[in-house]
DNA sequence: AACATATCGATACAATTATACCGATATAAA
DNA sequence: TTTATATCGGTATAATTGTATCGATATGTT
């Protein structure tokens, strides 16, 4: 035994998400099945990853014929953990915060925020897009009358250590973090950094790649 | 020779992102110099680690004394491209649109939203953060009378492609893509995509996983 | 000046991730 | 019914990425 709970690859993980989003379309649009061919065409992978990737959420394929199309959107997001449903709460509710707030997370990730806190007195108790903002100092006893299973950190990077501390301090055990820096946990809770700034450098890096190919070509 | 331009690994430049946002922060404290070991501590990577990346982006340090804050900090913004000026526009001024366009991206990438371009006629010609938003039909004109660097795509899903199209069709070389959708784009132009649902994915999934473990613990 | 020690870089090794190969099998065509 | 073929899953191999080890070296200490 001891195979069943080892981490999936985080490779495969983004992937699936991929897999994910587009299979959802073709449900909609009533597509019974696909191969990994051509799942693999559409998204420009190479057909032996996606049998592989599949393989991992427990999906088994027909010669010929390839998956079916419900059955893999469902086993994805039962994987991914976007079956259930799951509550979040925002901290820091600024430009990048309200976006969040107003993202239809619900309908794809099975994720709705019932609640947005705010340090400054002055942004809190309002509205928004129906979700309420409430000073951080409520968060306590918040979270003590609500099933709160993320937390998502939008608030400056002095502060971001702090809010991941009371996080922590009161069970949250799901860090979802916007901010750009490092925050440190406890054993046990888990910290998903979604950093702008890494994806900016790889794509800037990239591009810095292909000038110096182009003035150095190759023979 | 033929060494040169390889292409650096992605989990490297993300890393060295991450590097660079922290030096920044001890240069402006006047901090001289680190070392790999109290580098990883921060940031909770392995000290082999941290200098391997920063051999990567040429950086040589000194026994006992670690390396140069400065001209780490240097050496990486010029490895990732964030050294000179880029110019980038904007798809699609909806919410997420609109928080790209009011972060301050320039004082440490170095990345400048020049225009913002919208398909709805009823929200063009304003200015949001004092960038001014056009109607899309303009962008072919403006694309041959200013220097674009990247094109950031925040439309939604069903257009993101006749976006990516426009770009390449128009010369731009770089793609930063926060659209929920895989862009296909013919060889010679970069594509990142900037997807939080990846990132959620990993969240969602370590907490399925821990969830797992904790009612199977292990002996 | 000699020594102790923290840190470096190079090389070797381990782990992870991706890909290639191939016999088995379900469907469609002959 | 037989044959042809696209696709599957399992196993083997390759490529990439991460880590351990260790002699060399710069700085502080005796």
């Amino acid at each position: 035994m001891k195979k069943t709970s080892s981490k999936a690859p985080a490779p495969v993980i983004r992937r699936l998400s991929n897999y994910h989003h587009l299979l959802l379309g073709l449900k909609h649009r009533q597509v019974q099945s696909i191969s990994s061919t051509t799942l693999a065409e559409m998204l420009e992978y190479k057909p032996v990853q996606v049998r592989k990737d599949l393989q991992l959420a427990g999906l088994v394929g027909k010669p010929r014929t390839g998956f079916q199309v419900a059955e893999v959107e469902e086993s994805i997001r039962r994987f991914l953990g976007w079956s259930l449903d799951c509550q979040a709460v925002l901290f820091g509710a600024g430009n990048l915060g309200s976006a969040l707030l107003n993202h239809p997370w619900r309908e794809e990730y099975g994720l709705r925020f019932i609640a947005a806190f705010e340090s400054s007195e002055a942004r809190a108790n309002i509205l928004i897009n129906n979700i309420p903002v409430f000073a951080s100092a409520y968060f306590p006893t918040f979270a003590k009358e609500h099933q709160v299973d993320i937390g998502v950190i939008a608030v400056p990077a002095d502060a971001a250590q702090d809010v991941a501390d009371m996080l922590v301090a009161n069970g949250i055990r799901g860090i979802w973090n916007f901010s750009h820096t490092h925050v440190k946990t406890p054993h046990g809770a888990t910290v998903e950094d979604a950093l702008f700034a890494r994806s900016l450098a790889i794509l800037t890096r990239r591009l810095v790649e292909s000038r110096y190919d182009n003035e150095h070509p190759e023979p």
